[in-house]
DNA sequence: ACAAGAGACCTTAGTGAAAT
DNA sequence: ATTTCACTAAGGTCTCTTGT
């Protein structure tokens, strides 16, 4: 048992997560994700987790499941019909009076179609009084205010780690456990979260989603292209040459300036804008525009730098995969 | 549930400079 | 002249958090 604070509590025994305290069992995990499977033999490949039984993980739930959840049924109308439902059947006498005239939403309380209605307005009940959040849910402000304050709902009883949400809790304690439970069909990867997954999956796809307009970089995730962006084509200059106006983002830039300078002999790359002040420098420097490359023994591995391949080596090494020896290391020519 | 962003971690490549 | 160490830039990936 984990305690976490206050009346709430974790339970993992036998494969079971349950939280105590308070009445809501949510499953993130009950949908499956086409095309992914979960790792429901993913304790026997952990020799580490010692507190489930071998089995446990088959029958892996959070308790009792909330029914309401596989209507689809509009928030509102939902949270108020909790109980109303038995064995997922609606009760024959409640029968829905009042229909949405803009939307299909149906109800047979009054009072929830005019809360429904505001949803096809622009009016909103209830304003954040810290930010610009406005929501016609009271509930959503209550949560949306917790943003505000240094409060945390649920807590580890293992780490310093807080949240406001249940299920941020459950996940980093299936991390605490080493546990993943969806995994990629295509590769080792496995995660605790889908939409994780989800974007891993397009690290075995060719299409590349966003492309710079100043370069040909591409890639699939939108804040490596504003990354990319701010450090390689940032109008902020950080970097000013004391001596004239040259401006640039990175010191190694400045420092190569500078040499003009100097009134030092400097050297010029003959295929692209590299600059140093020593000829053995410019000839290392030539070793990247060549297609001399060195190749690992053991894999496809390929570095034009030694350094790197020794440490490749030595993580075969460490890896206990095979042991190996500096002769391994074969230069191609 | 989904989407997005911040930030951390890891890796590779390139480089300056010191040591050999 | 060559090797090695230390550092930085940059990209890929993942975790975590927040908002809708």
């Amino acid at each position: 048992v984990l305690e976490l604070n206050v009346k709430n509590e974790i339970e993992i025994t036998d494969g079971l997560i349950e939280f105590t305290g308070e009445e809501s069992n949510y499953n993130p995990f009950d949908e499956q994700i086409s095309g992914f499977e979960e790792t429901q033999n993913m304790k026997n490949e952990n020799e580490d987790f010692n507190d489930l039984s071998s089995s446990s993980l088959n029958a892996f739930e959070f308790g009792q499941r909330i029914s309401e959840e596989s209507f689809n049924l509009d928030s509102q109308f939902k949270s108020n019909k909790k109980g109303t439902f038995k064995n997922g059947v609606i009760k024959e006498s409640e029968v829905r009076l009042y229909k949405c005239p803009a939307c299909d939403f149906e109800t047979n309380l009054k009072k929830h179609l005019g809360l429904h209605m505001y949803k096809h307005s622009n009016v909103k009940l209830f304003r954040c009084s810290d930010c610009t959040y406005e929501s016609n849910d009271k509930g959503c402000l209550k949560k949306h205010m917790l943003t505000h304050s240094d409060v945390k709902l649920f807590t580890c009883s293992e780490c310093d780690y807080g949240c406001n949400k249940k299920r941020s809790l459950v996940k980093h304690i299936l991390n605490h456990r080493n546990i993943k439970l969806l995994k990629c069909f295509q590769c080792d990867f496995s995660t605790n979260d889908k939409f994780c997954l989800k974007s891993h999956m397009l690290t075995h796809s060719d299409v590349k989603l966003f492309k710079c307009n100043d370069c040909e970089y591409k890639c699939n995730k939108k804040s490596n292209l504003v990354r990319h962006k701010v450090r390689l084509h940032s109008i902020v200059k950080l970097f000013k040459c004391y001596k004239c106006e040259f401006e640039c983002n990175n010191s190694r830039s400045l420092r190569i300036h500078t040499l003009s300078h100097d009134n030092m002999e400097v050297y010029h790359c003959s295929r692209c804008k590299y600059l140093c002040n020593r000829k053995e420098q410019l000839e290392r420097h030539m070793v990247s525009h060549s297609e001399k490359y060195l190749k690992c023994s053991q894999c496809e591995y390929m570095s034009n730098k030694k350094e790197l391949l020794k440490k490749h080596v030595l993580r075969h090494r460490s890896d206990g995969v095979r042991k190996n020896n500096a002769s391994e290391i074969t230069p191609e020519k």
